[in-house]
DNA sequence: TACAATTTTCAGAAATTTCTGAAAGTTAAG
DNA sequence: CTTAACTTTCAGAAATTTCTGAAAATTGTA
């Protein structure tokens, strides 16, 4: 498997930014190749390609199937797994969307609900909770906000991301309008 | 400086989510005593509460700074230099998103933007191009849909996220509304 | 200017993360 | 069952990131 300049460029570009998106080096650059290149993959291919130990690859393709962006295929006749991106790049997007929010989210959630949960035994530690209580409330509306938008149909986010600064506009329609959106069933 | 067990907790949670959220784990211990403490705090006090060097801390604040997540401020007759939290809760989770959209998407774009331009010289590159520019197209609309929610008034962006499913029954109003959110100045 | 208080810098140490490659494990075919 | 093809595991090595603390730089005051 060979790949062009172009093509180079895009998968080591993923591995350097891997780290901020979530998975280290290459993860990233797996991803990225599996995400430009049409057929399906081997373990071997992606070790030849980015010049990586053998063990490495079956570490991160795990790491792609926990993050659910992988599929895995057969070649009749051929023994090896064989992998692609899982869907569009929209699905990978949303995928990835979702799984950072899991990520990134859900345990500080967690543990803000527990430490909400113990009465305040001083005037500090009531101001500290009241803080607490506000990155909670925010973190909550965020994650619930996040979940909603990866489950809107392509369709609706794409109509809702081109809206631009017509938003506020829409906004200001809500409850104003006979049978408008708040109030629909 | 005394930290109460919640907020311990609170605080060392920070550290550990640091990473997922784009600093390390001093600056995200540090960034959370700042968020909880009422009070401005300086070098010193944040070196002896997490018990890190005052190098580290020079450094974790210098981090901070660059993230627009703290504030400077000084007491008649101390020369030291003291922090808060820059604004409020609010104010603080905008600021790491704008921080967060420019560091993950920015380098991406421009990119992609400059592999874009080159002629693909075969059908091989062709095909790695078109998904490229896919990548592209979906990472310009999420910039740009960020970009506009973090330029929301908090009124306005409280009530979107708020509006859960509804956003759907909202999205069919458009356009379809006498002088609708689409078609106003 | 001189000095003391404070902050910043940065080389090397420590900690953490990632990677390799050999060995162990699994699976399909004969 | 046996074997060969393939995949996974994981201990230790390598690379990277973070942290320390002493020295250098900066700053306000007298």
């Amino acid at each position: 498997m060979k790949l062009s300049s172009q093509a180079q460029a895009f998968v080591l570009h993923f591995g350097e930014m891997g780290s901020r998106w979530g998975f280290n080096r290459t993860v990233g650059q797996m991803f990225a190749l599996l995400t430009i290149h049409p057929e399906p993959v081997n373990a071997d291919q992606l070790a030849q390609a980015l010049k990586i130990s053998r063990g490495n690859v079956s570490m991160g393709l795990k790491e792609l199937q926990a993050w659910r962006l992988v599929e895995l295929h057969h070649q009749p006749g051929d023994r090896k797994d064989y992998f692609t991106a899982a869907g569009s790049i929209w699905d990978l997007a949303r995928t990835v969307f979702e799984e950072r929010r899991k990520r990134e989210l859900d345990p500080t959630l967690t543990l803000l609900r527990q430490l909400l949960l113990n009465d305040p035994q001083d005037e500090q530690e009531a101001q500290a909770q009241e803080k607490m209580q506000e990155v909670y409330d925010l973190l909550e509306l965020l994650d619930q906000f996040a979940n909603t938008l990866s489950r809107l149909e392509q369709k609706d986010l794409l109509k809702l991301m081109k809206l631009g600064s017509g938003i506020s506009k829409l906004l200001e329609l809500k409850g104003k309008v006979k049978g408008g959106a708040s109030r629909a069933k």
